[in-house]
DNA sequence: AACTCATATAGACATTTGTCAATGTGATTT
DNA sequence: AAATCACATTGACAAATGTCTATATGAGTT
């Protein structure tokens, strides 16, 4: 992942507070559609439609196994979105602000 | 912070390009908003409107000085947005699905 | 006091989001 | 092949989001 909008998805994924807890959910290991749902108050469709979104964003892994959707977490993104925060929250060569002559960061302070 | 809905506000904060841009030039230091603004092609009252769910997602801070608003980032709030990612994607003894006989995790594996 | 500069707010609007009931699809079972 | 189970998709809808123009507020300047 390169650019500020390949992010976005990532952490629109993680701004529902019930896909927070599906997250919290996973980390315990795989589970199937049925299995997350039985811990919520929603519809099916509704946990499918959430399902997406995290499979999207790459937090997610879903893999089918007959009838069943077995979900995984995807650590690989969550590092990826952790080491983002990290990036643009300190300071760098490079930051956007350094770039085409910005006059508030290249003045002399 | 202590709930998933907590940190609802700060990924939501962080889930749009514009403001992770913003993000990323404080990390430089201090800016006020007409700093901010000459690097976008959005108008004053959007970027002001960005400005607030920054601020009030904890992600950014805003003191007047005059006329002005100088920002900075407010680190503490990205570092727990670092420990809850950490948090809700590593198993753990306290995990929501071992709460009230989780049929899933409970279970011999 | 009048004016200007920096920022906030209000109102309008199109788009996106989260939810559901209903239906479709594909796999397993009978 | 018919029925059932697990999940996805569709259509509808209210609420939230991001954007703008216009206007208001509040601070400094003339």
């Amino acid at each position: 992942m390169n650019s500020y909008a390949d992010y976005v998805p990532v952490f629109k994924a993680l701004s529902d507070e019930t896909r927070l807890k599906i997250i919290d959910m996973l980390s315990c290991g795989e589970m199937c559609a049925c299995d997350i749902l039985e811990k919520f108050s929603i519809s099916q469709s509704t946990l499918s439609y959430h399902m997406k979104i995290l499979t999207e964003s790459g937090l997610v892994n879903g893999v089918r196994d007959g009838a069943w959707m077995r979900y995984t977490l995807r650590i690989e993104t969550t590092e990826e979105a952790i080491n983002f925060i990290n990036y643009i929250t300190h300071d760098k060569d490079d930051c956007i602000c350094k770039q085409s002559s910005c006059k508030v960061c290249t003045e002399e302070k």
